[in-house]
DNA sequence: GAGTGGTTACGTGAATCACGTAATAATAAC
DNA sequence: GTTATTATTACGTGATTCACGTAACCACTC
Protein backbone atom coordinates (compact mmCIF):
# COMPACT_ATOMS: atom_id res chain seq x y z
CA UNK A 1 0.00 0.00 0.00
CA UNK A 2 1.40 3.43 -0.84
CA UNK A 3 0.14 6.32 0.98
CA UNK A 4 -0.52 9.56 -1.18
CA UNK A 5 -0.87 13.20 -0.19
CA UNK A 6 -2.16 15.14 -3.36
CA UNK A 7 -1.73 19.14 -3.33
CA UNK A 8 -3.83 21.63 -5.98
CA UNK A 9 -4.94 24.82 -5.89
CA UNK A 10 -8.35 23.78 -7.14
CA UNK A 11 -10.06 21.40 -5.47
CA UNK A 12 -11.69 19.96 -8.53
CA UNK A 13 -8.30 18.61 -10.12
CA UNK A 14 -7.75 17.61 -6.46
CA UNK A 15 -11.15 15.13 -6.50
CA UNK A 16 -10.15 14.26 -10.22
CA UNK A 17 -6.67 13.29 -8.93
CA UNK A 18 -8.31 11.45 -5.64
CA UNK A 19 -10.37 9.11 -8.00
CA UNK A 20 -8.03 8.01 -10.90
CA UNK A 21 -5.43 6.87 -8.44
CA UNK A 22 -7.63 5.17 -6.23
CA UNK A 23 -8.88 3.34 -9.19
CA UNK A 24 -5.56 1.18 -7.96
CA UNK A 25 -5.36 -0.51 -5.26
CA UNK A 26 -1.59 -0.41 -3.77
CA UNK A 27 -2.55 3.86 -3.34
CA UNK A 28 -4.46 5.08 -0.94
CA UNK A 29 -5.07 9.12 -0.66
CA UNK A 30 -4.23 10.03 3.19
CA UNK A 31 -4.55 13.66 2.73
CA UNK A 32 -5.40 16.16 0.40
CA UNK A 33 -4.67 19.95 0.35
CA UNK A 34 -5.49 23.37 -1.58
CA UNK A 35 -3.88 25.48 0.54
CA UNK A 36 -0.12 25.99 -0.01
CA UNK A 37 -0.06 27.77 3.88
CA UNK A 38 -1.74 24.65 5.19
CA UNK A 39 0.56 22.01 3.37
CA UNK A 40 3.29 22.07 5.58
CA UNK A 41 0.96 21.56 8.92
CA UNK A 42 -1.12 18.47 6.64
CA UNK A 43 2.08 16.63 6.20
CA UNK A 44 3.64 16.45 9.91
CA UNK A 45 -0.01 15.27 10.83
CA UNK A 46 -0.69 12.77 8.23
CA UNK A 47 2.34 11.22 7.11
CA UNK A 48 2.40 9.87 3.17
CA UNK A 49 4.95 8.29 0.96
CA UNK A 50 4.79 10.40 -1.64
CA UNK A 51 3.40 13.90 -1.93
CA UNK A 52 1.48 14.73 -5.55
CA UNK A 53 2.30 18.80 -5.99
CA UNK A 54 0.46 20.10 -8.68
CA UNK A 55 2.16 23.34 -8.98
CA UNK A 56 1.07 25.80 -12.16
CA UNK A 57 3.80 27.82 -12.35
CA UNK A 58 7.31 26.12 -10.52
CA UNK A 59 8.41 29.81 -8.96
CA UNK A 60 10.70 30.63 -6.29
CA UNK A 61 8.14 30.64 -3.87
CA UNK A 62 7.37 27.50 -4.86
CA UNK A 63 10.89 26.14 -4.53
CA UNK A 64 11.00 27.55 -1.20
CA UNK A 65 7.78 25.40 -0.34
CA UNK A 66 9.81 21.72 -1.43
CA UNK A 67 12.73 22.75 0.86
CA UNK A 68 10.82 23.44 3.50
CA UNK A 69 8.00 20.31 3.40
CA UNK A 70 11.13 18.15 3.00
CA UNK A 71 12.85 19.69 6.22
CA UNK A 72 9.37 18.71 8.10
CA UNK A 73 9.15 15.03 6.51
CA UNK A 74 13.12 14.24 5.41
CA UNK A 75 11.89 10.72 4.07
CA UNK A 76 8.76 12.19 1.58
CA UNK A 77 8.93 11.61 -2.15
CA UNK A 78 7.61 14.94 -4.12
CA UNK A 79 6.14 14.86 -7.27
CA UNK A 80 6.18 17.79 -8.88
CA UNK A 81 3.87 17.81 -11.76
CA UNK A 82 3.43 20.50 -13.80
CA UNK A 83 3.07 22.22 -17.27
CA UNK A 84 5.91 24.73 -16.63
CA UNK A 85 8.75 22.91 -18.03
CA UNK A 86 11.29 25.82 -18.71
CA UNK A 87 14.45 23.88 -18.42
CA UNK A 88 16.09 26.00 -16.13
CA UNK A 89 13.08 26.16 -13.74
CA UNK A 90 12.37 22.61 -13.95
CA UNK A 91 16.03 21.72 -13.22
CA UNK A 92 15.82 23.36 -9.90
CA UNK A 93 13.25 21.53 -8.44
CA UNK A 94 15.24 18.69 -9.05
CA UNK A 95 18.12 20.58 -7.14
CA UNK A 96 15.32 21.48 -4.35
CA UNK A 97 14.99 18.06 -3.71
CA UNK A 98 11.81 16.94 -5.62
CA UNK A 99 12.33 13.11 -6.61
CA UNK A 100 10.13 13.03 -9.71
CA UNK A 101 8.59 15.05 -12.30
CA UNK A 102 6.08 14.91 -14.95
CA UNK A 103 5.11 17.40 -17.43
CA UNK A 104 1.88 18.50 -19.85
CA UNK A 105 2.08 15.69 -22.03
CA UNK A 106 2.35 12.68 -19.06
CA UNK A 107 -0.39 10.08 -19.06
CA UNK A 108 -1.58 7.96 -16.32
CA UNK A 109 0.69 5.22 -16.48
CA UNK A 110 3.27 7.41 -16.12
CA UNK A 111 1.63 8.65 -13.29
CA UNK A 112 1.41 5.53 -12.01
CA UNK A 113 5.00 4.72 -12.71
CA UNK A 114 6.06 7.78 -11.69
CA UNK A 115 4.64 6.96 -7.75
CA UNK A 116 5.83 3.03 -8.16
CA UNK A 117 9.71 4.61 -8.98
CA UNK A 118 9.56 6.47 -6.14
CA UNK A 119 8.55 4.28 -4.00
CA UNK A 120 11.17 1.81 -4.57
CA UNK A 121 13.40 4.40 -4.16
CA UNK A 122 14.38 5.35 -7.35
CA UNK A 123 13.77 8.78 -9.00
CA UNK A 124 11.44 9.52 -11.94
CA UNK A 125 12.32 11.08 -15.07
CA UNK A 126 9.79 11.62 -18.14
CA UNK A 127 11.19 11.42 -21.92
CA UNK A 128 10.51 15.00 -21.70
CA UNK A 129 13.06 16.21 -18.97
CA UNK A 130 15.39 14.23 -20.70
CA UNK A 131 15.03 15.65 -24.03
CA UNK A 132 15.51 19.11 -22.16
CA UNK A 133 18.60 17.84 -20.55
CA UNK A 134 20.06 16.03 -23.81
CA UNK A 135 19.54 19.27 -25.86
CA UNK A 136 20.85 21.51 -23.35
CA UNK A 137 23.74 19.26 -23.43
CA UNK A 138 23.95 19.21 -27.09
CA UNK A 139 24.03 22.53 -27.72
CA UNK A 140 26.48 23.15 -24.74
CA UNK A 141 28.82 21.04 -26.80
CA UNK A 142 28.03 22.96 -29.75
CA UNK A 143 29.20 26.10 -28.36
CA UNK A 144 32.98 25.40 -28.67
CA UNK A 145 32.58 24.47 -32.22
CA UNK A 146 30.99 27.64 -32.95
CA UNK A 147 34.78 29.46 -31.77
CA UNK A 148 34.95 29.67 -35.88
CA UNK A 149 32.97 32.49 -36.63
CA UNK A 150 33.73 34.25 -33.35
CA UNK A 151 36.31 36.32 -34.83
CA UNK A 152 39.82 34.80 -33.45
CA UNK A 153 40.64 33.62 -36.97
CA UNK A 154 40.61 37.13 -37.69
CA UNK A 155 43.74 37.72 -35.29
CA UNK A 156 47.14 37.05 -36.29
CA UNK A 157 49.15 34.67 -34.48
CA UNK A 158 51.23 37.49 -32.59
CA UNK A 159 47.77 39.31 -31.70
CA UNK A 160 46.34 35.97 -29.91
CA UNK A 161 49.73 35.72 -28.28
CA UNK A 162 49.49 39.25 -26.98
CA UNK A 163 45.95 39.34 -25.79
CA UNK A 164 46.82 35.84 -24.26
CA UNK A 165 49.52 37.15 -21.97
CA UNK A 166 47.14 40.46 -20.97
CA UNK A 167 44.29 38.44 -20.25
CA UNK A 168 46.73 36.62 -17.94
CA UNK A 169 46.64 39.76 -16.17
CA UNK A 170 49.96 40.67 -17.51
CA UNK A 171 50.77 44.57 -17.76
CA UNK A 172 51.40 46.12 -21.03
CA UNK A 173 54.82 46.95 -19.56
CA UNK A 174 55.41 42.76 -18.98
CA UNK A 175 54.59 41.88 -22.39
CA UNK A 176 56.94 43.96 -23.78
CA UNK A 177 59.64 42.48 -21.60
CA UNK A 178 58.55 39.17 -22.30
CA UNK A 179 58.33 39.73 -25.88
CA UNK A 180 61.34 41.58 -26.47
CA UNK A 181 59.29 44.88 -28.31
CA UNK A 182 58.21 47.93 -26.97
CA UNK A 183 55.55 48.83 -24.68
CA UNK A 184 54.40 50.90 -27.25
CA UNK A 185 54.14 47.98 -29.86
CA UNK A 186 52.13 45.81 -27.28
CA UNK A 187 49.54 48.89 -27.61
CA UNK A 188 49.32 48.74 -31.02
CA UNK A 189 48.57 45.20 -31.49
CA UNK A 190 45.87 45.87 -28.39
CA UNK A 191 44.88 48.22 -30.70
CA UNK A 192 44.84 46.09 -33.49
CA UNK A 193 42.33 43.41 -31.93
CA UNK A 194 39.98 46.28 -30.72
CA UNK A 195 39.91 47.39 -34.24
CA UNK A 196 39.36 44.03 -35.77
CA UNK A 197 36.83 43.16 -33.48
CA UNK A 198 35.18 45.73 -32.87
CA UNK A 199 35.59 46.17 -29.56
CA UNK A 200 34.01 48.96 -27.58
CA UNK A 201 37.01 48.63 -24.81
CA UNK A 202 39.25 46.56 -22.89
CA UNK A 203 36.16 44.97 -20.45
CA UNK A 204 34.71 43.58 -24.02
CA UNK A 205 38.35 42.56 -25.31
CA UNK A 206 39.10 40.23 -21.97
CA UNK A 207 35.16 39.18 -22.28
CA UNK A 208 35.97 37.93 -25.90
CA UNK A 209 39.18 36.01 -25.20
CA UNK A 210 37.35 34.26 -22.61
CA UNK A 211 34.46 33.03 -25.24
CA UNK A 212 37.43 31.99 -27.35
CA UNK A 213 39.13 30.18 -24.59
CA UNK A 214 42.21 32.10 -25.09
CA UNK A 215 42.26 32.54 -21.13
CA UNK A 216 40.66 30.45 -18.39
CA UNK A 217 38.36 32.45 -16.14
CA UNK B 1 8.21 -5.98 -39.23
CA UNK B 2 11.36 -4.22 -38.20
CA UNK B 3 14.52 -4.89 -40.05
CA UNK B 4 18.12 -5.18 -37.93
CA UNK B 5 21.44 -5.39 -38.02
CA UNK B 6 23.85 -6.22 -35.51
CA UNK B 7 27.18 -5.45 -34.95
CA UNK B 8 30.03 -6.92 -32.59
CA UNK B 9 33.42 -7.90 -32.32
CA UNK B 10 32.54 -11.14 -31.08
CA UNK B 11 31.11 -13.86 -33.09
CA UNK B 12 29.49 -15.18 -30.26
CA UNK B 13 28.11 -12.33 -29.09
CA UNK B 14 26.38 -11.68 -32.37
CA UNK B 15 24.62 -15.46 -32.14
CA UNK B 16 23.47 -14.41 -28.92
CA UNK B 17 22.00 -11.28 -29.70
CA UNK B 18 20.90 -12.64 -32.83
CA UNK B 19 18.58 -15.82 -30.96
CA UNK B 20 17.63 -13.64 -28.36
CA UNK B 21 15.91 -10.71 -30.43
CA UNK B 22 14.59 -13.57 -33.00
CA UNK B 23 12.33 -14.64 -30.34
CA UNK B 24 10.18 -11.55 -31.04
CA UNK B 25 8.28 -11.95 -34.16
CA UNK B 26 8.49 -8.49 -35.28
CA UNK B 27 12.40 -8.78 -35.46
CA UNK B 28 14.22 -9.94 -37.64
CA UNK B 29 18.17 -9.56 -37.65
CA UNK B 30 19.04 -9.04 -41.80
CA UNK B 31 22.80 -8.61 -41.46
CA UNK B 32 25.66 -9.26 -38.91
CA UNK B 33 28.78 -8.28 -39.48
CA UNK B 34 32.20 -8.30 -36.35
CA UNK B 35 34.43 -6.55 -38.79
CA UNK B 36 34.30 -3.03 -38.55
CA UNK B 37 35.70 -2.14 -41.85
CA UNK B 38 33.25 -4.40 -43.48
CA UNK B 39 29.98 -2.90 -41.47
CA UNK B 40 29.71 0.05 -43.92
CA UNK B 41 29.78 -1.93 -47.27
CA UNK B 42 27.32 -4.36 -45.45
CA UNK B 43 24.92 -1.53 -44.87
CA UNK B 44 24.95 -0.38 -48.09
CA UNK B 45 23.99 -4.00 -49.79
CA UNK B 46 21.65 -4.87 -46.58
CA UNK B 47 19.30 -2.13 -45.76
CA UNK B 48 18.27 -2.30 -41.87
CA UNK B 49 15.97 -0.13 -39.73
CA UNK B 50 18.10 -0.45 -37.11
CA UNK B 51 21.85 -0.57 -36.18
CA UNK B 52 22.87 -2.48 -32.91
CA UNK B 53 25.87 -1.62 -32.40
CA UNK B 54 27.76 -3.35 -29.27
CA UNK B 55 30.65 -1.33 -29.03
CA UNK B 56 33.39 -2.04 -25.96
CA UNK B 57 34.64 1.63 -25.86
CA UNK B 58 33.30 4.40 -27.07
CA UNK B 59 36.87 5.62 -29.01
CA UNK B 60 37.06 9.01 -31.74
CA UNK B 61 37.54 6.04 -33.94
CA UNK B 62 33.85 4.88 -33.31
CA UNK B 63 32.32 7.96 -32.86
CA UNK B 64 33.90 8.87 -36.69
CA UNK B 65 32.60 5.30 -37.81
CA UNK B 66 28.77 6.54 -36.42
CA UNK B 67 29.37 9.23 -38.52
CA UNK B 68 30.42 7.73 -41.69
CA UNK B 69 27.57 5.06 -41.13
CA UNK B 70 24.98 8.00 -41.07
CA UNK B 71 26.07 9.49 -44.02
CA UNK B 72 25.72 6.13 -45.80
CA UNK B 73 22.56 5.89 -44.61
CA UNK B 74 20.82 8.60 -43.37
CA UNK B 75 17.79 6.69 -42.31
CA UNK B 76 19.69 4.23 -40.43
CA UNK B 77 18.66 4.43 -36.27
CA UNK B 78 21.76 3.76 -34.54
CA UNK B 79 21.29 1.82 -31.62
CA UNK B 80 24.86 2.22 -29.16
CA UNK B 81 25.33 -0.87 -26.42
CA UNK B 82 27.91 -0.20 -24.46
CA UNK B 83 29.35 -0.44 -20.35
CA UNK B 84 31.59 2.86 -21.09
CA UNK B 85 29.31 4.85 -19.37
CA UNK B 86 31.76 7.89 -19.01
CA UNK B 87 29.71 10.79 -19.34
CA UNK B 88 31.72 12.81 -21.90
CA UNK B 89 32.06 10.25 -24.58
CA UNK B 90 27.96 8.96 -23.73
CA UNK B 91 26.64 11.98 -24.97
CA UNK B 92 29.41 12.00 -27.64
CA UNK B 93 27.57 9.03 -29.26
CA UNK B 94 23.95 11.19 -29.16
CA UNK B 95 26.19 14.14 -31.08
CA UNK B 96 27.58 11.79 -33.59
CA UNK B 97 23.61 10.84 -34.71
CA UNK B 98 23.18 8.29 -32.20
CA UNK B 99 19.29 7.60 -31.15
CA UNK B 100 19.84 5.18 -28.29
CA UNK B 101 21.96 4.25 -25.80
CA UNK B 102 21.90 1.15 -23.43
CA UNK B 103 24.21 0.60 -20.66
CA UNK B 104 25.77 -1.97 -18.83
CA UNK B 105 22.52 -2.46 -16.45
CA UNK B 106 20.13 -2.53 -19.32
CA UNK B 107 17.31 -5.54 -19.61
CA UNK B 108 16.22 -7.70 -22.67
CA UNK B 109 12.65 -5.60 -22.15
CA UNK B 110 14.64 -2.58 -22.29
CA UNK B 111 16.45 -3.45 -25.50
CA UNK B 112 13.01 -4.84 -27.05
CA UNK B 113 11.52 -1.13 -25.58
CA UNK B 114 14.54 0.79 -27.35
CA UNK B 115 14.38 -1.12 -30.56
CA UNK B 116 10.15 0.25 -30.74
CA UNK B 117 11.06 3.45 -29.75
CA UNK B 118 13.67 3.68 -32.64
CA UNK B 119 10.91 2.59 -34.88
CA UNK B 120 8.63 4.82 -34.29
CA UNK B 121 11.27 7.63 -34.46
CA UNK B 122 11.59 8.29 -30.68
CA UNK B 123 14.94 7.98 -29.15
CA UNK B 124 15.30 6.00 -26.64
CA UNK B 125 17.39 6.85 -23.24
CA UNK B 126 17.63 4.47 -20.00
CA UNK B 127 18.11 5.80 -16.80
CA UNK B 128 21.33 5.27 -16.50
CA UNK B 129 22.04 8.46 -19.23
CA UNK B 130 19.37 10.55 -17.46
CA UNK B 131 21.25 9.90 -14.39
CA UNK B 132 24.08 10.99 -16.12
CA UNK B 133 22.90 14.05 -17.42
CA UNK B 134 20.87 15.49 -14.41
CA UNK B 135 23.84 14.50 -12.14
CA UNK B 136 26.05 16.59 -14.30
CA UNK B 137 23.52 19.49 -14.99
CA UNK B 138 22.99 19.74 -10.94
CA UNK B 139 26.57 19.87 -10.14
CA UNK B 140 26.84 23.08 -12.98
CA UNK B 141 24.11 24.28 -10.62
CA UNK B 142 25.68 23.66 -7.62
CA UNK B 143 28.71 25.80 -8.91
CA UNK B 144 26.97 29.30 -9.38
CA UNK B 145 26.37 28.13 -5.19
CA UNK B 146 29.85 27.90 -4.35
CA UNK B 147 29.85 31.42 -5.03
CA UNK B 148 29.59 32.15 -1.30
CA UNK B 149 33.41 31.44 -0.87
CA UNK B 150 34.81 33.22 -3.91
CA UNK B 151 34.46 36.77 -2.48
CA UNK B 152 31.46 38.30 -3.62
CA UNK B 153 30.20 38.39 -0.17
CA UNK B 154 32.62 40.95 0.66
CA UNK B 155 31.27 43.31 -1.37
CA UNK B 156 28.37 45.85 -0.83
CA UNK B 157 25.19 45.87 -2.74
CA UNK B 158 26.94 49.31 -4.07
CA UNK B 159 29.88 47.83 -4.93
CA UNK B 160 28.32 44.72 -6.97
CA UNK B 161 26.47 47.50 -8.79
CA UNK B 162 29.48 49.34 -9.92
CA UNK B 163 30.90 46.23 -10.84
CA UNK B 164 27.84 45.14 -12.88
CA UNK B 165 28.09 48.24 -14.72
CA UNK B 166 31.72 48.19 -15.10
CA UNK B 167 31.50 44.42 -16.24
CA UNK B 168 28.73 45.23 -19.42
CA UNK B 169 30.99 47.96 -20.66
CA UNK B 170 30.10 50.86 -19.19
CA UNK B 171 32.52 53.59 -18.57
CA UNK B 172 33.51 55.37 -15.25
CA UNK B 173 31.61 58.22 -16.73
CA UNK B 174 28.46 56.22 -17.74
CA UNK B 175 28.21 54.61 -14.61
CA UNK B 176 28.72 58.26 -12.96
CA UNK B 177 26.09 59.39 -14.45
CA UNK B 178 23.89 56.65 -14.31
CA UNK B 179 23.87 56.61 -10.49
CA UNK B 180 24.08 60.43 -9.69
CA UNK B 181 27.65 60.54 -8.56
CA UNK B 182 30.97 61.55 -9.10
CA UNK B 183 33.40 59.60 -11.32
CA UNK B 184 36.02 59.83 -8.58
CA UNK B 185 33.44 58.13 -6.18
CA UNK B 186 33.06 55.29 -9.33
CA UNK B 187 36.98 55.12 -9.18
CA UNK B 188 36.60 54.90 -5.00
CA UNK B 189 34.06 51.95 -5.65
CA UNK B 190 36.72 49.83 -8.08
CA UNK B 191 39.25 50.48 -5.84
CA UNK B 192 37.74 49.12 -3.14
CA UNK B 193 36.64 46.25 -4.43
CA UNK B 194 40.27 45.33 -5.82
CA UNK B 195 41.55 45.80 -2.56
CA UNK B 196 38.67 43.77 -0.70
CA UNK B 197 39.17 41.15 -3.34
CA UNK B 198 43.01 41.26 -3.50
CA UNK B 199 42.97 41.34 -7.31
CA UNK B 200 45.71 42.77 -9.24
CA UNK B 201 44.32 44.94 -11.72
CA UNK B 202 40.87 44.94 -13.71
CA UNK B 203 41.63 42.15 -15.90
CA UNK B 204 40.81 40.29 -12.61
CA UNK B 205 38.04 42.24 -12.44
CA UNK B 206 35.77 41.35 -14.90
CA UNK B 207 37.04 37.64 -14.61
CA UNK B 208 36.17 37.52 -10.80
CA UNK B 209 32.64 39.02 -12.11
CA UNK B 210 32.13 36.21 -14.38
CA UNK B 211 32.95 33.56 -11.89
CA UNK B 212 30.37 35.28 -9.74
CA UNK B 213 27.74 35.32 -12.42
CA UNK B 214 27.76 39.18 -11.82
CA UNK B 215 28.00 39.39 -15.44
CA UNK B 216 27.97 37.01 -18.52
CA UNK B 217 30.61 36.49 -20.99
C1' DG C 1 31.90 57.26 22.78
C1' DA C 2 35.07 54.64 20.20
C1' DG C 3 35.35 51.50 16.47
C1' DT C 4 33.90 49.58 12.01
C1' DG C 5 32.29 49.69 7.46
C1' DG C 6 29.65 51.94 3.51
C1' DT C 7 29.14 55.83 0.46
C1' DT C 8 30.61 59.86 -1.04
C1' DA C 9 34.60 62.74 -3.08
C1' DC C 10 39.24 64.71 -4.20
C1' DG C 11 44.66 64.76 -5.25
C1' DT C 12 48.36 62.80 -7.77
C1' DG C 13 51.49 60.44 -10.68
C1' DA C 14 51.80 56.49 -13.50
C1' DA C 15 49.67 53.50 -16.72
C1' DT C 16 46.55 52.55 -20.14
C1' DC C 17 43.16 53.71 -23.64
C1' DA C 18 41.82 55.16 -28.09
C1' DC C 19 42.98 57.19 -31.97
C1' DG C 20 46.09 58.75 -35.12
C1' DT C 21 50.62 58.23 -38.32
C1' DA C 22 54.31 55.50 -40.24
C1' DA C 23 58.32 52.40 -41.60
C1' DT C 24 59.52 47.69 -42.88
C1' DA C 25 58.79 43.10 -44.53
C1' DA C 26 56.18 39.38 -46.42
C1' DT C 27 52.58 37.73 -49.16
C1' DA C 28 48.91 37.96 -52.50
C1' DA C 29 46.83 39.98 -56.57
C1' DC C 30 46.91 42.02 -61.02
C1' DG D 1 57.06 43.28 -61.93
C1' DT D 2 54.34 46.50 -59.87
C1' DT D 3 50.53 47.10 -56.77
C1' DA D 4 47.74 46.01 -52.78
C1' DT D 5 47.18 44.07 -48.47
C1' DT D 6 48.46 42.62 -44.05
C1' DA D 7 51.60 41.76 -40.00
C1' DT D 8 54.80 43.64 -37.06
C1' DT D 9 57.17 47.08 -35.36
C1' DA D 10 57.09 51.94 -33.13
C1' DC D 11 55.84 56.75 -31.83
C1' DG D 12 52.63 61.08 -30.73
C1' DT D 13 48.84 62.83 -28.13
C1' DG D 14 45.05 63.82 -25.33
C1' DA D 15 41.63 61.57 -22.60
C1' DT D 16 40.74 58.13 -19.43
C1' DT D 17 41.70 54.91 -16.04
C1' DC D 18 44.65 52.86 -12.49
C1' DA D 19 46.43 52.61 -7.98
C1' DC D 20 47.25 54.65 -4.03
C1' DG D 21 46.56 58.06 -0.84
C1' DT D 22 43.33 61.20 2.30
C1' DA D 23 38.93 62.51 4.15
C1' DA D 24 34.15 63.78 5.35
C1' DC D 25 29.56 61.92 6.56
C1' DC D 26 26.46 58.40 8.02
C1' DA D 27 24.80 54.09 10.18
C1' DC D 28 25.53 50.49 13.20
C1' DT D 29 27.89 48.00 16.99
C1' DC D 30 30.07 47.13 21.25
Amino acid sequence: MIDLGIYDEHNLAIQAFSSMLSAISDFRVVFTCNDRNLLITKLKNKRAHILILNLHDISVRNLNLIVQLRIVDPNIKILVVSANQDEEIVLKTFKAGVKGFLGKDATFNELAEAVYSLRNGHDYFNNTLTHILLNRYISRLDQPDQETGTGIELLSARQIEILRLWGESYSNQEIAEKLFISIRTVETHKNHIMQKLNLKNTVDMVKFAIKCNIIDV
